[in-house]
DNA sequence: CGTATCGTTGATACCTGTCAATCTTGGTGG
DNA sequence: CCACCAAGATTGACAGGTATCAACGATACG
C-alpha cells in the first residue's frame, strides 16, 4: 500500500516522461506501466551491465549520464554511446549484452524487467513504434559518429564533442543562450573517458582542450565546467579544418 | 493482368524472402505484400539515394551490395554501412536522407514506397517488431564498427574487413568451408572504398592487403578476388595485434 | 597534510597520410 | 587484333599527426 502510492508518486511526477518514450502512451497506459517500474541508483564508476552479461533489464535515464562501452580483448575499449535524461538503455530481444555500461556520473534508471519490457511492447503498439523510432535515431547518431572517427581530425572530434555536449546542457536547463550568456557546463566525462568516447588518447585530449582555451575559444572554470566564448568558432572547427 | 501475374511470380521465387524481414509474415500476407513492391535495378556506381534528398521508398537488398555512405562538406566520406542479399535499406520515420546511398555492385531492390512501408508496419505487428530486430541488429554492428574505426590499427581494420567478407560469401554460397576448402570469395568494393570503409586512404589499404599476401595470409586471385590461405592467422591479426 | 586520481606538458617514435610515379586491368575504337 | 586510354592498384619518399613514455602540477579526499 505504502508501495503502491509510492509508485504513482512516481508516475505523477515522473521528470522525463513527457520526452521519454512512454510519452507515446495515453496516460491512463502509463501509469499502469509506472506500477511495474522500479527506479534504481547508481554511483558514479558502478557498473550497471558487464560484457556477456545476461540482459536483465531495460531502463529510462531519470537523471545522470551513463556511458556504454565495447572493449577489444587486449584492454582498448571505445565508448559507444552515452545516454542521458529521458534516453531508452536496454538491449531488447538480446539475450545476453555485447557492452559494458557503466554510470558516467551518479544516475537514476527506471527499470523493467527486460521480458516484461518485451510483453509491454508488443502489448502497446504505439509504445513499440516510439521505440522503434528512437532505435533508428540512435543508430542514426552512431553512424555520424562513425564519420567523426573514421574521417575527423583530433582537434575537430574534440571541438564536435564539446559542441554536443553543450547543446545537451542548453536542453536540459531549458534556456536557449543569447549571444550574451554564453553557455557553461559540466562536463559529465574525464579526460580519460573523452579519449575513450572519440577514439584518442588522453594526452591528446588534453592538449586540444589547452589548445582551444589558450586561442581563446573556450574558458575552463573551475570543476570541470566549460564556457563556450565562441560558440561560431567551435561549430566552424567542429566540421571542417 | 499480366503484371499480376508477374508479381505474383516475384513473391513465389523470391530469392530472399526466407531470409528478408518478410519471413515475419505468414504467406498470405507476404503475397498481399507481394502485390505492392517494385523491383528496381542499379548498375555499380549509380546512386540510389543523395544527401538530403527526401525518404521515397523502403527496400529490401535482393541482390548485390550496397554501401551508404556520410560525408563532410569538404568532400571527406566515410562508408558508415554495407547492406547485402536479404537486408533492410531506407529511413522509414524521416522526412529525409542524411546520407548517400549508393550501389556498390549491379543490385536487384525490392521496393515498397516509404509511407505504404509505414502503414503496412502498423498493420502487421510482426513485421514492425522484425524490422525493430533488424534495427537494432543494425545498431549493434554500428557499434562494432565505432570500436574498430576508434581503436584497431589499419592492419587489424583490414584483416577485421576481409574476415567479415569473408563470412558473407560463405553465407550466400550456403558452404561451410572445412579447412580443405579455404575461402575465395570476390570483394564487393575497390581499395579506395574499403578505404571509405575503414576510415583509411587508398594507399594504406593497398600496403596492408600486399603484406598480408607477402605473408602468404591471403593470395589475391584474378579480378579482384581473395582467397584466405590462413584463416585462424587472419582471425587473430584482426582483434589483437 | 599526505595520497590517489586526474590533468597538463614535453620529448620522441611510429603509424598513417600525402604526393608522386609506375604498373595492371579492362574497355573502346581504329 | 592491337593500340590507346581511363580507372584502379601498387610502391616509394617524405611529412605530419597522434601515440607513447615520462615528469610534473592540480585537485579532491580522508
Amino acid at each position: 500500500m505504502a508501495a503502491l502510492s509510492y509508485l504513482t508518486a512516481i508516475s505523477e511526477n515522473c521528470p522525463v516522461q513527457r520526452y521519454a518514450i512512454c510519452s507515446a502512451l495515453q496516460s491512463h497506459n502509463c501509469n499502469i506501466l509506472s506500477n511495474m517500474v522500479v527506479h534504481k541508483q547508481f554511483v558514479r564508476g558502478q557498473s550497471i551491465w558487464r560484457d556477456e552479461d545476461d540482459v536483465v533489464f531495460f531502463a529510462i535515464v531519470i537523471s545522470g549520464v551513463v556511458k556504454l562501452t565495447k572493449m577489444l580483448s587486449d584492454g582498448r575499449q571505445q565508448i559507444v554511446d552515452l545516454f542521458f535524461s529521458s534516453d531508452c538503455l536496454g538491449q531488447p530481444f538480446s539475450a545476453k549484452h555485447q557492452t559494458f555500461a557503466e554510470a558516467a556520473t551518479d544516475i537514476e534508471l527506471c527499470c523493467l524487467p527486460r521480458q516484461k519490457f518485451e510483453s509491454v511492447i508488443k502489448q502497446y503498439p504505439e509504445l513499440e513504434n516510439a521505440f522503434l523510432k528512437n532505435t533508428l535515431r540512435d543508430l542514426d547518431r552512431a553512424r555520424s559518429r562513425m564519420l567523426a572517427l573514421g574521417r575527423k581530425s583530433a582537434s575537430e572530434r574534440i571541438a564536435s564533442f564539446l559542441l554536443e555536449i553543450s547543446k545537451k546542457s542548453r536542453n536540459a536547463h531549458g534556456r536557449n543562450d543569447s549571444e550574451s550568456t554564453l553557455p557553461i557546463f559540466a562536463l559529465p566525462l574525464t579526460r580519460s573517458e573523452i579519449g575513450d568516447y572519440l577514439g584518442l588518447t588522453v594526452e591528446t585530449v588534453s592538449r586540444h582542450i589547452s589548445k582551444l582555451r589558450s586561442s581563446g575559444v573556450i574558458r575552463l572554470v573551475e570543476g570541470q565546467r566549460i564556457q563556450v566564448r565562441d560558440p561560431n568558432k567551435l561549430a566552424q572547427l567542429a566540421c571542417n579544418n
